[in-house]
DNA sequence: GATTCGTTCAAACGTTTGTTTGAATTGTAC
DNA sequence: GTACAATTCAAACAAACGTTTGAACGAATC
């Protein structure tokens, strides 16, 4: 008994993370107990305080380390599209892509845990839980800033309330398309067709129809005393 | 001290179902213990379990006593639309109108909790919470079937199972809409414009046009292999 | 081989959880 | 006023919670 059965020792923190994310989805952060998480990932109960400090900070690192990376994404195809317009204005399409795109690819990778976290997500938006939507809210700013005003940029006649509510929409959206298959069997029983590769096209129909809808009344008439003639 | 301070005995129970549903929609489920219920319904601890039995049937009388009533009104709305066209197919734009203008109105009833059960409702679609989906997913049973049919029927050359996601990115959009002030103010500080008097033509003007959208390349041929043309 | 540092472990900590209990209190009918 | 049933109450229940502790372990460094 002199070779240790571990392969690589510090591996206990990714395997909590793993084993904690697909817990919180499916059992949400208040209902996830630290035993729960532990026993899954096959280490011991007071791993999680050791390697992160708290329950709440777990849940912080579960957000970081999926969020920097796919927010990073989200820049860089910003960056590159305004690269390649050349100071042009860029079409409203190819910002939705940009933002929403890279989210759907990352849902769409199963075996990663991609998709298990974009679930986690698209719930956490609308969780009650303060610390974690003030978490959220910290690491989305620069992106948000960056992408909202490129649609400013690139809907001048629009409404800028009008651009941030649809915005919104299209996350409600994205949200319940990704968490979606359970919910939609349970609305239709004879509902297969949740191929991931399928939902992105399905997805960015629906949100560029959205956001280039014609403006309601008030705004319509808001538009109007500023010259414009079309939403998108 | 012979006259009672209590005016009517059996308020108790509303009394519970309203605090409930209060700090349901502040913490959650799990977050929210019996004791912050009872006391803040300023009545005994034993009373929950006295009048519902336990915490989870509370949960679903608190969805029951108003989705009963949602859900009555979208088939009288449903209802009506059907007998004023008189056999002749509805408008697309009707029907949805029709599910979510109902939604929404309750959505605007800020001084009887309308508000507040339908911030809790639009997070348990997407809410862990087995039993509480399963509940759901009865109680819209009927509602979903008449008011997907009608769509189907309004749209027939929109292939079925689009005409599911996209009712299913509404209810996302929606759910949203509904929750959004707080998540919207964490994306833009200076955000005040939280009328619910101008949500309902803004959402509906959204839900609209995602629904006309163009479909996605792959459904888009399988229309055109039965004839048809236009999505909506 | 002893020392040191990072990590794991079993056990226990004090709280808080949902629920139950049995007596006290209330409203209603006789 | 007495009897009865419904409701409220303070108190306690076992179970589960997140966290802490101090000893044991492992692999390096000298």
């Amino acid at each position: 008994m002199s070779t240790p059965i571990r392969p690589h020792p510090p591996e206990t923190r990714s395997r909590i993370l793993d084993a904690a994310e697909v817990l919180f989805v499916e059992h949400g952060f208040e209902a996830t107990s630290m035993r729960m998480i532990t026993s899954r990932a096959g280490v011991n109960l007071a791993a999680v305080n050791y390697h992160f400090g708290s329950k709440d900070a777990l849940i912080q690192e579960i957000f970081r380390r999926r969020l920097t990376e796919l927010n990073r994404q989200r820049l860089a195809a910003l960056d590159k599209l305004e690269a390649e317009a050349g100071g042009a204005t860029l079409k409203p399409s190819h910002i939705v892509e940009a933002f929403f795109g890279t989210a759907l690819a990352l849902a769409a990778d199963t075996e990663h845990g991609g998709h298990t976290f974009m679930r986690l997500l698209g719930r956490t938006y609308t969780e009650p839980n303060t610390f974690v939507r003030q978490f959220l809210a910290e690491e989305y700013a620069e992106v948000l800033e960056r992408f909202l005003g490129a649609l400013y940029r690139a809907l001048p006649d629009v409404p800028r309330e009008e651009i941030l509510w649809r915005f919104h929409f299209m996350m409600g959206a994205m949200s319940y398309a990704i968490a979606g298959t359970d919910a939609l069997q349970l609305f239709a029983g004879n509902f297969d067709d949740a191929d991931p590769a399928r939902l992105m096209p399905r997805l960015m129909s629906f949100l560029l129809g959205g956001l280039r809808a014609p403006l309601p009344d008030h705004a319509e008439l808001e538009k109007q005393r500023r010259g414009g003639r079309e939403a998108a």
